[in-house]
DNA sequence: TCAACGTTTCAAGGATTATTGAAATATGGA
DNA sequence: TCCATATTTCAATAATCCTTGAAACGTTGA
């Protein structure tokens, strides 16, 4: 990821319910959630939910595909993997202490951490 | 950190002249730089770097001091790897695929990821 | 084909954020 | 004390972002 979407993505993050958003989103997982059903749990109208969802598509974080008459988004995982590597980067080079914590999180996962460390 | 921390700090680094004051911080670790020298790097004018150290320290990414007539920013570590924490969290709950990227990153800096996995 | 549903687009307005230059503040040395 | 240095504060303007409601679009079932 370059400095160009870092910004784009910090700035879609930036928005309380665009923030909201992609909480839900990543929670939701594979089946992802209807811009309608977004928009109920968020508590916000339909357009202004349109406006958000467009601007974190934009930054690459979810994506959308329409399911019948519903359009249906999803958290994109990797785009989000991406922008935490981007974060951790600078720092690994000369300041092990901020991976740590990162590092203590990442081991919530084991499975994938382990394998990574061999 | 609570979400509206993490709100502050997304929009924080969401601005091309903030991510790169902090990512010089970052680099130049516990010495830090004082906000002439940034201003320099960054090519930006004195009140206007004032404007985003001040909007990076109400985030709690950076900290000042004062040296003599200087005043001193340093990065700090601690609020960045909440934030990557923060932003890695969710994810965990049942999503691997995040957290693996982010594993592979933490691996670098691998005395204190140790550690931590113990 | 028509009507209903789910969603987006658009234009207008309001709100927030960024930039600028001038003036103010704090510090240290002559 | 006075001056130079380093930085911040302030007020004004410019730029960007958010919200709103009305209208338009694509899809489905009658």
């Amino acid at each position: 990821m370059d400095q160009r979407q870092a910004l784009i993505a910090f700035g879609a993050l930036s928005q309380e319910t665009r923030l909201h958003i992609v909480r839900m989103l990543v929670v939701s997982g594979l089946d992802g959630m209807a811009a309608g059903s977004i928009a109920e749990k968020a508590e916000v109208s339909p357009s202004n939910i349109s406006f958000h969802l467009k601007e974190l598509e934009r930054s690459g974080l979810i994506t959308q595909q329409r399911e019948s008459r519903s359009i249906i988004y999803t958290a994109n995982y990797e785009a989000l993997g991406r922008l935490i590597r981007f974060l951790m980067e600078d720092c690994c080079g000369g300041n092990p202490e901020i991976c740590a914590p990162a590092a203590a999180v990442a081991a919530c996962c084991a499975p994938a951490t382990k394998e990574e460390l061999q």
